[in-house]
DNA sequence: TTCATATAGTATGGAACTCATAAGATATGG
DNA sequence: CCATATCTTATGAGTTCCATACTATATGAA
């Protein structure tokens, strides 16, 4: 049992140093494109998740919404995004990224890209699939942490 | 083939979510102990890899070393670190963290620690290991990677 | 309807931050 | 001993973040 406690520990500390190496690569990209660590946080969160309006952002980004305006502000001028009227709540603006751009955001990250391809070819499927698995999880179970947390 | 460069995809997927999960977790930790993001940045790596000087955890933080100053002089004003200056070369500074705050984070990221010691508690040993080992070459290939192109 | 209240997004102003430059102090090499 | 390099920090300009207030729109009750 004391092997599977410092195992998990290892992963933990692994983890830990993960997420800033990721910071620092985010950061460098950031920095070839002339983008805040944050402005390319919003980007990422919107690429993914879809179009989304201002205050969804500032939700799932932890920012306050007048944050968010200046943010946009600033994408929106460097031609990244687009902020849409259209829909039926002529309060609300839908943020929507604009397609042009995101191969540039892919070639930045090419490299990592590259590296993590070479680094999977080692695997098996099986593996693969465990890894896949146990990565999905801890991201959910960071986000019932973090949602939990919220709530107090 | 194809199933495993679609597991490869999720995977870096995952990744990218993950770390925006962790960074957020980080934010609202940092909230808390009224703390930038940056500045719980800096302890983390300082903690980790042991005393520095400004000048090293600027490189590793990717900060301007003026801008290091003022971190350090936040952490320093809310006593969190402790600059040394008994080294040889006189010019030079050491950062060490404080031990007596160490727990403060600890408990700050406990819930955390807890969701993560029930998703281990699900796998096998050598499941863990192969995670463990995975997820250090993960953050060993983008230290490569970041190495690499800050040399260009 | 009409009015009160709630919500979405944004403008404004103050405080704080980042960074480039330069300065002060110390080390190193010729 | 002097020139140059290195480490850290002070200074000032420009920018950013956020609390508050404001406009516009939606919703619900009387």
């Amino acid at each position: 049992m004391r092997h599977r406690r410092r195992t998990g520990n290892e992963i933990k500390a692994a983890l830990r140093d993960l997420r800033i190496q990721l910071a620092l690569l985010n950061h460098q990209v950031g920095g070839e494109l002339a983008l805040k660590d944050i402005d390319l946080d919003c980007l990422d969160v919107l690429a993914r998740s879809g179009p989304l309006t201002p205050s969804a952002l500032a939700r799932q980004a932890g920012l306050h919404p007048a944050t968010l305006t200046g943010i946009l502000d600033r994408l929106e001028r460097a031609g990244w995004i687009a902020r849409d009227r259209a829909g039926a709540d002529r309060r609300s603006v839908t943020i929507r990224v604009l397609p042009d751009r995101g191969m540039e955001v892919f070639r930045l990250y090419q490299p990592m890209i590259g590296a993590m391809d070479d680094l999977l070819a080692g695997y098996s499927e099986a593996e693969l699939d465990l890894i896949a698995t146990f990565l999905r999880r801890s991201a959910e179970a960071c986000e019932r942490v973090l949602g939990r947390s919220v709530q107090e």
